[in-house]
DNA sequence: CATAAATAACTGACTGGTTAGTTATTAAAC
DNA sequence: GTTTAATAACTAACCAGTCAGTTATTTATG
């Protein structure tokens, strides 16, 4: 009976809508809850932002009451704020650690990580929380201040190590590392925000296209000698 | 009476609280209402985004009471989409003049346009309006709609025109005309974003510079022949 | 092993505070 | 005195957070 339900669970991310098993309503997983309902969470704060969002869907997503979500989380604040801290951190340790291994042009290495972002990020529901962190910022701005030291800041010094890097091994010409890092990360991080608000009613807009312009313009600027 | 009134108007911009002022409770001011009221709100929807702005402080910012603002406007969402038209509709209008007169480099052009946007447009309220639209537009996709349809494809066709001669006049290399638009004004659009959420966090962060290197990336990138 | 008591996960109806929108009333204007 | 701008008290709805009660699971007992 145990291991019966525990199973089950593992298709639950697949479907997004927990309340869909036929399991009882009063199984007790203690320890899938947090996981779960942390799912259901960016689901639902990724679409509708932290002041719409409602804590009886995100219970019903995650296929609990809105009281088992207090048994988890201190307060909605709370939730949004580990939504952030569980999905967004390992993303970018994964990203430093590919880098850090990593053995060739930064140029190349660049372009790996956006193409990382468009097949990997972007398509996910990870993409929804750069809008509603900014959505939100002056609304909660601990949360915004929170998000600014860990992920913000953090980005920003790997990038910059790398634009950095590739001035010294002459890949890239003269330029100032930390802008230049946000003129390269400004587009990833547009693309997430347009896609989870306006790309639904602006039709011309395709994601592709638009990274493989900015990729385009942005690395051929910067790199030596790049006329053909 | 009236005339003071009038006058005293003309500095309530600066002072952004009309509640200070020392004229009566029920001074009946039909011609001024509107305006004030549209200003007032576009400091509390641009500062709070639609959902968390409050009609009270509103109505008390434009010095009236909650019931004078449904004298002038049918409900909230009424108020936020007059606030859009009556303040960004006529900067494109006004941008697109500019451009009709003018005479040289299309590459100068767009750099006024730029110049422009840094010096009159990120200073003012109007710069919260692009963060207001992409955090309430999955709450509200009508507005979205609205917005798409008068503000995004219109200064999409404006630019993507600019680009389009720039290339025929051969000033500018090939490239695709509407990503290079979206190109050139996703960090025009993400100043105007980032200043009104996260740029009291993120101390690093300087608007001009930001810019700078942008346009230096972009515009050198699609200008021929620019090696010095 | 069977059964009962204890514990802890979970539920859902309820509360208190909040706010968009309404309306009865007041005062200004002519 | 009539009309209308403006007010302020009001209502209806909504929702985060609570808690008394319900059920699954574990532990203790014979």
């Amino acid at each position: 009976m145990i291991s019966e339900n525990k199973q089950q669970k593992s298709t639950q991310k697949q479907g997004g809508d927990n309340s869909a098993c036929k399991c009882g309503k009063w199984q007790r997983r203690k320890e899938d809850r947090p996981g779960e309902i942390l799912f259901a969470a960016l689901q639902v704060f990724s679409s509708k932002g932290f002041a719409a969002a409602r804590l009886d869907e995100v219970a019903k997503k995650a296929g609990v009451s809105k009281g088992t979500l207090y048994l988890y989380f201190e307060s909605k604040q709370a939730l949004f704020k580990a939504v952030v801290t569980e999905f967004v951190l390992p993303q970018i340790q994964q990203a430093e650690e590919h880098a850090e291994s990593y053995q060739g042009p930064i140029r190349d290495l660049m372009n790996n990580l956006l193409l990382h972002w468009q097949t990997h990020i972007l398509q996910t529901e990870l993409a929804g929380i750069p809008k509603m962190i900014i959505a939100e910022a002056s609304n909660f701005p601990e949360l915004a201040e929170f998000y600014v030291e860990n992920v913000v800041n953090r980005v920003l010094a790997f990038i910059s190590k790398l634009v950095k890097l590739g001035i010294e091994r002459n890949e890239f010409r003269q330029c100032d590392p930390v802008n230049t890092a946000r003129a390269f990360l400004t587009p990833m991080v547009f693309s997430a925000i347009w896609q989870h608000s306006m790309s639904v009613f602006d039709k011309g807009f395709d994601t592709k296209d638009y990274l493989d312009t900015h990729i385009e313009i942005v690395l051929d600027g910067l790199t030596k000698d790049n006329q053909a």
